[in-house]
DNA sequence: GCTAAGTAGCTTACTGCTAAGCTAATTATA
DNA sequence: TATAATTAGCTTAGCAGTAAGCTACTTAGC
């Protein structure tokens, strides 16, 4: 009951290395390759699902980390900076056009006064919690396809290889 | 044998979706969240690697794309847009920058006087000759720390959900 | 208390990409 | 043949990111 698995094309790509460079081992590359088109194609299709809410894919990564922190959905710039992995002047930005669309608010610590407290807005509140479950309906439209003791052990190995890069 | 499964990045974040929103089926997050984290650890890894050569993991697409199609290593840069889902500006400077660097030339078509002829040169050959064995290095070093019936299995079911992605 | 080092956030210069529009050449149709 | 539509590649403007350096403030050591 397994569907046929029919050449794709990272098998393409390594089917050319092989007949070019026959001593590579190219077990990696095709593992590999698969990640990051498949990261690729669904970040596109998300990107699309974020835009018809009017903000792009970094934006909601802010808005929606304030929104998992929970009450009172408040988190500092550099907490964002380090969590998202981002520079200073990347999360600069995405604030800015965050403030401007009166999605956050910047506010003075009082505790810091170098610091500032990033704060979701009740409209940003909604629209996290609106994009969020649009986000990840996408996700669930693709990951059905697969019948699910595969999802599962799926999930289960990728963690397995997460673990082993990011150590 | 198999090693303790530990919470990791992604776990932490599901679980503050769960408390926040215990309404959302969380399995599609894990499965893309993880492959989103090990695309962008790993495109790290392997552009540090590219950088040592003094060339981008971009570049490095053409002039692999060009080394992997065979002699006379020639393609047109309308075919390498398509191939690397470019658009043609951004083809235009990655081959300006190629080109400066003495690893590919342009070359009017004989049969189109549209089009152009890109052809690696010998240095441009030799280089990607020892960058493909350098990235596949990388990532080697990362897939055999899993052992191998995960190692197959997990190519496996990566190739079903391209399969399902990207249809 | 002073001073040196570190930290938070912003600004600037630069890079690489996309999107839109251009020219020149080719192809299809009347 | 004339003309309309398409295609190849380039150019330009604009955007989002990084890296480096800035100011303001805090912390640690003497």
């Amino acid at each position: 009951m397994r569907p046929v698995q029919t050449e794709d094309a990272v098998d393409r790509i390594i089917q050319q290395w092989a007949r070019e460079r026959p001593d590579l081992e190219t077990e990696a590359m095709a593992v590999f390759g698969r990640v990051y088109r498949i990261a690729a194609a669904m970040g596109a299709r998300q990107q699309e699902a974020y835009a018809a809410f009017g903000i792009s894919r970094g934006e909601f990564d802010v808005i929606g980390t304030l929104r998992r922190s929970g009450e009172p959905f408040q988190l500092s710039p550099k907490e964002l900076t380090s969590m998202l992995m981002l520079t200073s002047g990347g999360m600069t930005g995405r604030l800015d056009r965050l403030e401007r669309a009166g999605l956050v608010t910047r506010s003075p610590d009082p505790g810091d006064r170098r610091a500032l407290v990033i704060t979701l807005t009740e409209r940003g509140r909604e629209l996290a919690d609106e994009m969020v479950g649009a986000g990840l309906a996408i996700q669930r439209e693709a990951l059905e396809r697969l019948p699910e003791p595969a999802r599962h052990h799926l999930n289960g190995l990728l963690r397995e290889l997460l673990a082993v890069v990011d150590s």
